[in-house]
DNA sequence: GCCGTTTTCGGCCCGACTGTTTTCAGTCG
């Protein structure tokens, strides 16, 4: 048997069904390849259980036949379909898919016919104007590729959460001082705050379509315009940044809010369910007998197909409306729940403030309480403390402490887990704390096993109460490193250890899914923001929307908790 | 390939936009 995580599996089929989508085999055959990976990423169990408990083909879209490809490439190592496809067709078609504009009736077309088999070749291929010479092709479809080619070399346009809220707010000031503009809203994957993005997406409710996306593409902060239409304008703005707009009539607007908010899959199964009770949903509203159904709001659509109403965070296919229609939705965790941020730097290592400041912007935003965690001495690059320069924090701290009645200031430490999984201080100094929260921050090479067993071995300190961004990953940059997450959560439940949601901008760590498989163990995570600069201490915003995305509730979290019954929780009572 | 309170065969979500086509295929969301 071969380790391979769900996400690598999920990989597998992908390949798969895109290469015989290439290769013209018949497209619900594909899809069905697209939704067993689809079904893998998102689900919690690990793949290899289902297989040794015979449960696999009990998740829908996998079937007898997928069943069996992926027990032959667990048990192989490798998937002897796709091996075999691919010693027909060149792995390098699978990148062709990427550009934009680019899928796989072309990528056949062009394989197939001109014998272009990566990105390489297509760029030649366009360059000699071989490609507009082939039928379904033309001079317009090769300047379009040439463009889309470019801009896919020339950088990976993933926009994090945090930017694309501030740049589509700056957008919606805007729209908002054209008069035909009644209503305006984000959708797509921003308003379900997915963590990256690749373009904003606004919606429009107005008079005079043509006058307002006039106005949109005219906006200064627009660069190019890439597509103006009766209903859609779509630009690029200075920051280099995909913007769409779109307009619709107010009666409109509840159905298109829905519709374009998405998720696709969630979209797809919502619009089932209202074939299945005898109406038809699409962007232009709810219709049962040809006629329109009158929406108030978005609510309206899933009070009429009986169903709680499910929030953007929720909708990505993932149980959410089975769980609407039960009435067993999660009561969303919402930033009024949080009562103090359990993470913070200060100048005694690397954050810009003294303590004394982060104290008084945590009193601005009504905090009970807030944990002071600096580096531990090891961590040279972020001045680490000395076990003195802790002394001395510590003093600071009780002094602040007697000036600030009103707020409670815990002792903590973010402690180092140094690569053998011993921690950066003795426990004699760990026993002073309120607050030890554990991190890994070197050491990324480590396989697997071993930064299981360091984590594993940290988490047995009785004094380490939190680990803070357990899976290490930086947002277009750094992955995740590898880290087998079932024994993570299990060591965590016994050991009664909160894993942090990381709520700094280019973390969000955990993500999404695994706060929801932690949840689904029982381990309790704690929303930090890890700040080292007061403005950061809005991105706790951010960590919740990764909470809502992994449907946990105010319970979930210990610092919803209030003052008396976090210290009785820290303490161990 | 998957699936089933009309089904083991015959469907599989739906519509806009684009470019190329002269009635539509491909891509995208």
């Amino acid at each position: 048997m071969v380790e391979l995580s769900n996400k690598e599996m999920a990989t597998i089929l992908r390949e798969l069904a895109d290469l015989l989508e290439i290769r013209g085999e018949n497209r619900f055959k594909v899809r069905a390849y697209y939704n067993a990976a689809r079904r893998l990423t998102a689900i919690n169990q690990d793949l290899h259980q289902l297989v040794a408990t015979n449960r696999l083909k009990e998740l829908p879209g996998i079937g007898k036949g997928i069943t069996a490809l992926i027990k032959e490439t667990l048990e192989n190592g490798y998937c002897s379909t796709l091996e075999e496809i691919k010693r027909e067709l060149p792995a390098g078609l699978l990148e062709l898919l990427m550009v934009p504009g680019l899928g796989p009736k072309k990528a056949h077309h062009l394989f197939y016919q001109l014998g272009i088999e990566d990105i390489e070749g297509l760029k030649k291929g366009l360059e000699k104007g071989q490609v507009r010479e082939l039928k379904g092709f033309g001079a317009k479809t090769e300047q379009k590729l040439l463009a889309s080619l470019e801009e896919y070399q020339s950088y990976q346009k993933l926009i994090i959460l945090q930017h694309a809220l501030l740049h589509s707010q700056e957008l919606i000031e805007e729209l908002k001082r054209y008069q035909g503009v009644l209503q305006i809203e984000r959708a797509g994957s921003i308003r379900r705050m997915k963590e990256v993005t690749g373009d904003i997406d606004l919606l429009v409710a107005g008079k005079e379509r043509a006058g307002i996306i006039n106005y949109f593409i005219r906006l200064p902060l627009v660069e190019t315009v890439t597509l103006q239409g009766e209903n859609k304008g779509s630009v690029r703005t200075e920051q280099g940044i995909q913007v769409d707009l779109r307009v619709v009539s107010p009666a409109e607007f509840p159905a298109a809010l829905q519709y374009f908010t998405g998720s696709k899959e969630h979209n797809v199964r919502l619009r089932e369910l209202a074939k299945k009770s005898g109406y038809k949903l699409n962007e232009y509203g709810l219709f049962k007998d040809e006629q329109r159904v009158e929406l108030k709001s978005e609510q309206d659509i899933y009070r009429i197909l009986k169903l709680d109403y499910i929030i953007p965070e929720l909708r990505e296919d993932r149980g959410e409306l089975a769980a609407a229609a039960a009435g067993k939705l999660p009561v969303s965790i919402s930033y009024q729940d949080i009562k103090g941020d359990l993470h913070l730097h200060s100048r005694f290592s690397d954050g810009v403030h003294s303590i004394e400041e982060l104290v008084q912007t945590a009193r601005q935003r009504g905090y009970q309480y807030i944990a002071i965690t600096d580096h531990s001495q090891s961590l040279r690059v972020a001045h680490g403390m000395s076990p003195e320069t802790l002394q001395q924090q510590l003093g600071e701290i009780e002094h602040l402490q007697d000036k600030y009645s009103d707020i409670k200031i815990l002792k903590g430490i973010e402690v180092d887990i140094n690569s053998d999984g011993s921690l950066d201080y003795p426990d004699q100094i760990l026993e002073q704390l309120d607050l030890v929260i554990a991190a890994i921050h070197t050491g990324f090479g480590q396989g697997k096993a071993e930064i299981t067993e360091r984590m594993i071995k940290a988490m047995e300190n009785p004094y380490v109460k939190i680990i803070a961004h357990p899976q290490g990953r930086i947002l277009k940059k750094r992955a995740a490193y590898q880290i087998d997450r079932e024994r993570l959560m299990e060591k965590a439940r016994e050991t009664n250890t909160c894993l942090e949601i990381n709520s700094s901008a280019y973390r969000l760590d955990l993500d999404d899914l695994t706060v929801r498989m932690a949840k689904g163990y029982g381990v309790k995570l704690a929303i930090n923001t890890d700040s080292h600069h007061r403005n950061e201490f809005d991105n706790m915003i951010l960590g919740i929307a990764v909470a809502r995305r992994g449907w946990l509730e105010k319970d979930d979290v210990i610092n919803t908790m209030e003052i008396e019954q976090l210290l009785s929780f820290l303490r161990g009572d």
